[in-house]
DNA sequence: ATCTAATCGAGACGGTACGTCACGTCTTTGG
DNA sequence: CCAAAGACGTGACGTACCGTCTCGATTAGAT
């Protein structure tokens, strides 16, 4: 977590509450409303209960720090089964619905989307690490579809995995605050984007 | 724009210059990665090239001068001809893709909907007066497509009407770099939502 | 008092009870506990009831305003009659002890020596106009007291000048809130200085 | 010097030589013909080489520093031996002489003077503490005098005190820049008080 | 009677200083 | 060695005031 391990030197331990404790501080703030600029160590410290101290000493920057609390946040990858293509999409979205859902997540993100510019080495990271894969992912499942003869071949599977998602990252972005049920959404997503909306 | 009419008091004449020079630079900063909260009235005269004098006298708050910001980067709402379903939904397509493309206006709305918990007057007006009606616009042809048969009558209006926003809006929250053609981006959208991905 | 004669051109005249009232401003805010550097010329305008540029058409800096302030509080010179020196040195004492007793002068010069440093050149001329000429009318009179005999001849005259003054002076210096009555306190310095403390 | 007692609390001390850099500053710059209400916390913490902060941590108001400023420019009360009644005088007198003498001291207490309306806490604390004493010591003096038949019963010993203190003082207020002899001046003042200008 | 020029109050302008506040660092006491 | 408290210098913020400049309205001599 923090990189450099103590290696077992005398003296009084770190007390391990506080490493959660500050991240918790970070996404409560953030959530609150703060801005990631905005935030400072001081105020972090403020809301974990801990001294500034305590903070500098295990991060050095806002940066370092935030690259934790993205680590938190992040869940584990959602793993299509391969038997059919709506099938495989329903997992995959309702793993990104359920992202949406978690208030402290979606925050998190939204602030690091709008401040994209402020963190660059942040940002990368989170695309390369968490967006990256899931959208490889739609991907693999988006061609198996085609190959099958689930997916019309004469549409761009970049363009049907953006309606796909979009409407999910918009919800995040806008910070909606009715609440969406991720089963029934995704569900409901799939099937408009597959059949659309014309008569058939 | 400060809504107080002329009515020709006494006393030298605010330069109209700066007016523009402080809204500008408003837009020049957020541009540039400035998130709302993090922007002070200080820095905003900087770039303006005027004294923070002039900001304060104007605006007391930022809360007024954002307003007054996003008083400027709206434009006049797109008139369907009512013609047909697929134009009409182009039209208001375009429109929201211009403003999507539209660097300054995009990272502006970006700010505000990152920030919407600490501007929530401005956050408000903001959906009243710009988001508001257009999603309004777009029901009312929707409806007009289910009354003359373009579109399916057992698909919830709302879905759709967010299937096609929602790609467009997403570009804006991430402030994806690659330039999109309104024109193109947005025929393609419809084309897909209205036959869906599968094959018919 | 302006010093520029007007020529007698077109265009309005100056309100001349603009000028009075501005000097009364100035004695005014003064005897209210306001420092020579401290008053502005914005503050003496808004208590003389006219604009800023009432105040600076008409003198360009503070020192020339407190100069022709300065004229406002001289008072025509006492007059010794010569005839015996006790009486003379009353005339001079009283005339001084009347000065003590006007608030506004005193606390005009009292507040002019103070800040002796920061306005040098009023300070010079408010000694060379008003102090020097009685300092050396009253030396005239102890001279010609030591030649009648009224005076010894043993001691220092500038000493016994400054005995005589300085109770006023002092009183005037630390702003004594207690009235004094000129007749009666002059009287009483000189007869103590004149026949000393000690028993003859 | 700032009241409140260690209790040996965590955290950094207070730099001690931070105390006395800003009480100089106040008095090298008051001497250098600053007022009291010109005088900023701000130019103080230059002149002292310090943060602002360090100055408004130690003190909130202007008040509060000139307070312990007035503390350091005082000196032990001299203490008259009782033995005769000029030599007390002497004592007393020297005291005061040397007090103006203090280009420091003085140049503070000139400014207090001439301010006292606008620090009225501050004065009433100066007189109290500092002049009270002092005036009361040499009534003693002059009381006793009369007892022994050195000094006349029939004159007020206020008016003594007054005609004994105010050369001094009246120095002092005028901020004179000649330097003068204490011992000399003293005894001088003394015998001329004492002994009368007219032939006894 | 009209023209002209200066004054008047109101108020915008750039500049400067102020007191406050938050930040990140450093230092001390105590566990 | 860590935790908490708190002093330190730096720097930005919003406010207030200053002296100047600009404007419409007013006023009074000159034409």
């Amino acid at each position: 977590m923090n990189a450099e391990l103590p290696a077992r030197r005398a003296g009084r331990r770190r007390d391990p509450a506080a490493d959660s404790a500050i991240i918790d501080a970070v996404l409560d703030l953030v959530t609150a409303g703060a801005t990631l600029t905005g935030l400072s160590l001081v105020a972090i410290a403020k809301q974990a209960g801990v001294s500034r101290n305590s903070v500098y000493r295990r991060w050095k920057t806002k940066d370092e720090l935030y690259l934790d609390v993205l680590e938190t946040i992040n869940r584990p990858r959602p793993a299509p089964t391969g038997a059919d293509t709506r099938g495989d999409l329903a997992v995959l979205l309702r793993a990104l619905a359920e992202r949406v859902v978690d208030e402290r997540a979606s925050s998190m993100l939204r602030a690091l989307n709008a401040e994209a510019a402020t963190f660059p080495r942040l940002h990368r990271r989170y695309f390369e690490e968490i967006v990256a894969p899931r959208r490889e992912a739609m991907n693999r499942v988006l061609r198996r579809g085609v190959e099958r003869g689930e997916i019309r071949p004469d549409v761009d599977p970049d363009l049907v995995s953006e309606l796909l998602v979009a409407p999910l990252l918009a919800r995040m972005a806008s910070g909606g605050t009715d609440r969406l049920d991720p089963e029934r959404t995704s569900r409901q997503i799939i099937d408009l984007v597959l059949s659309g909306a014309a008569p058939s």
